[in-house]
RNA sequence: UGCCCGAUAGUAUAAAGGUAGUACAACUGGUUUUGGUCCAGUUAGUCUAGGUUCGAAUCCUGGUCGGGCAACCA
């Protein structure tokens, strides 16, 4: 018997509201954004939290652009927006645009002014704001507030028509200025943008304005949940206004809290500077929290969406751990990643009683996640290897498993062997380390009795082949950077990009392909990067694996 | 100092008047040819003051703290 998972607020709402038969017990829900941007994770959240919930009572969910504004809005944002969802594993139902619904908003506007309930006003934008008053005092009627209504209807053609300049004029609801609520201190409905639109070119030179778009386009749709996030609380009267007096299909607004998660941000507008001042190299950066750039950094969608499920949804204001985003990745990947072996700092290994010339092919299982390992590869073995750097130390502590002089470990799918002795440079650094094996200590066939702690990935140096890889650490230096004072930017983490330009990895490797997930052994998970080419491999680090080691060591 | 939203371990999220639970993080220990995984365990919480009640995280009142609200952005 397993324990029923508990509802989130919204599960509560959608199961009430179908057991009291509202709409028929139908769910349309919509995703709704702005092609003005990258999506990053936090757009994930409300696209599983839509696409999840009309999933989950046998609705659908529609893809709608909300694209009233041409000046910022492209094409390119609405081709990157299509492949995010679908690759995070949606399908949507209908792909439709707030721009379709123009004609049909215009005349909105227009009964609306035949109701008397909106104006055309030629006020400048300083002086409509100074007109609304603060939140604690009442704001005063500008003078072109009480226009006839026939006047009203003129001009608002006039202004479809093209006649008037960019800012001349306004169309605003007729609600109230006195109203605690600044937003229903008559809202702005169109405003005048001579600029062509991505869809509807140079059809219009009036644009409506968020709060008169949103809400119709719901109730076109006849859209059962609007869910938003909470800075649209405050709207929400105003949506339920416009439905009311337009007399449309009642959609209802939900909000819940938006992700945030420490160490990054989720502002599109600051994530836009970053790429624009060269902060990061585009919107899909590996350092990026777009879905575009944990794609690149070799996130999975199944990654993703665990996470989404496992942060919950709720009312409070949150800045989720990024280890809980790691953990997730690291969840999916142990079990599914194939493993390989990669020397990222490498010092060479050289086994003294091994022959000269010599090599042979060692069995390493693909997954030890999995029964049957998912089958193996052949590695080749030789008399010089390259090792991990800090998989030897001079003065090793007591602690310390790996590779010291006297000390043994073992070679994973290989030998044990014994440091003998080590060679030092001019510098007096260490640059060769000298070892004997045990030929009786093969893997799979060990009879030689002897049991090491530690065991170690390596490469044979005459087969290794070379690859870049880049190592990714946190955007920023502190958790929440938009709460810091001063510019978001001075907290940008210097060392965020690490580029280890000569790694050395094992031949099977050469076969890595796009979108393959491999986990290097000991170290991390990584994989090809775009920029890779057969000539110049490239992988990026996903994550690190967990170490109990970087903390015992700097305990000791 | 107007209106709105919120407050449960370090971080999130449950408990719909009846044993404060789960995940991540942290810390112990065990297993391990990855110092990974896995397994077992530990630490740690109801903002505050009153009230209602046999019983309050939950209901009521006051306070405190956090966030939002005035863009020809969404």
């Amino acid at each position: 018997m397993s324990e029923e998972k508990s509802l989130n607020f919204l599960e509560e709402i959608v199961e009430k509201d179908i057991e009291t038969g509202k709409h028929g017990g139908r769910v349309l829900t919509r995703f709704p954004p702005e092609p003005n941007g990258y999506l990053h994770i936090g757009h994930a959240k409300s696209i599983c939290l839509n696409f999840g919930l009309a999933q989950k009572y046998g609705g659908k969910t529609n893809l709608r652009f909300d694209d009233t504004n041409p000046s910022t809005e492209e094409t390119e944002y609405v081709d990157s927006i299509k492949a995010d969802v679908n690759w995070l594993g949606f399908q949507w139902d209908q792909e439709l645009y707030s721009s379709d619904y123009f004609e049909q908003l215009y005349s909105f506007a227009v009964a609306l002014i035949k109701k008397d309930l909106a104006y055309v006003d030629d006020s400048t934008a300083e002086e409509i704001a100074t007109a609304k008053g603060t939140p604690t005092e009442p704001g005063d009627p500008t003078p072109n507030r009480s226009r006839s209504i026939e006047e009203n209807l003129k001009l608002f053609e006039e202004m479809r028509a093209g006649k008037y300049p960019d800012g001349a004029k306004v169309l605003r609801a007729k609600i109230d200025l006195a109203s605690p609520n600044m937003h229903l201190r008559d809202p702005l409905l169109y405003r005048i943008k001579h600029i062509d639109h991505h869809r509807t070119g140079s059809n219009w030179c009036i644009y409506p304005m968020y709060d008169f778009a949103h809400g119709q386009s719901d109730a076109i749709e006849e859209i059962t949940h609007s869910i938003c996030t909470l800075e649209f609380i405050p709207h929400r009267p105003l949506y339920d206004w416009f439905i009311n007096q337009l007399e449309l299909f009642p959609s209802h607004q939900f909000e819940f809290a938006r992700l945030n998660i420490t160490y990054t941000i989720m502002s599109k507008r600051k994530l836009l500077q970053l790429v624009n001042e060269k902060h990061v190299t585009s919107w899909d950066d590996p350092r990026m929290p777009t879905i575009s750039g944990l794609r690149r950094r070799g996130y999975t969608p199944q990654s993703i969406r665990h996470f989404c499920e496992h942060i919950g949804v709720a009312k409070r204001e949150n800045n989720i751990e990024m280890s809980l985003l790691e953990f997730c990745i690291r969840e999916d990947l142990n079990k599914s990643a194939w493993r390989r072996m990669a020397v990222l700092d490498p010092i060479k290994l050289i086994i003294t009683n091994y022959p000269e010339g010599q090599e042979e092919f060692l069995h390493s299982e693909n997954n030890p996640e999995v029964e049957g390992g998912e089958g193996s590869r052949d590695i080749p073995f030789s008399r010089e290897l390259w090792i991990e750097r800090d998989d030897f130390m001079e003065n090793p502590p007591k602690k310390f498993f790996r590779l010291g002089v006297g000390l043994m470990a073992r070679l994973k799918s290989a030998y044990i062997v014994k440091c003998e002795d080590v060679v030092k440079d001019e510098h007096g650094h260490v640059c060769e380390i000298h070892c004997s094996y045990i030929p009786e200590s093969k893997s799979g066939n060990d009879t030689s009795g002897i049991h090491v702690k530690g065991t170690m990935h390596w490469v044979s140096v005459r087969h290794a082949l070379t690859a870049e890889i880049r190592l990714y650490d946190r955007l920023f230096q502190v958790e929440d950077p938009s709460s810091e004072e001063g510019d978001f930017k001075e907290y940008i983490n210097p060392n965020s990009l690490q580029v280890l330009e000569n790694a050395y990895i094992e031949p099977d490797l050469a076969n890595a392909k796009m979108g393959e997930n491999y986990q290097f052994m000991r170290k991390g998970y990584f994989v090809l990067d775009k920029e890779s080419t057969p000539k110049h491999l490239i992988f990026n680090r996903t994550v690190t694996l967990k170490d109990a080691w970087v903390k015992l060591k700097t305990t000791l």
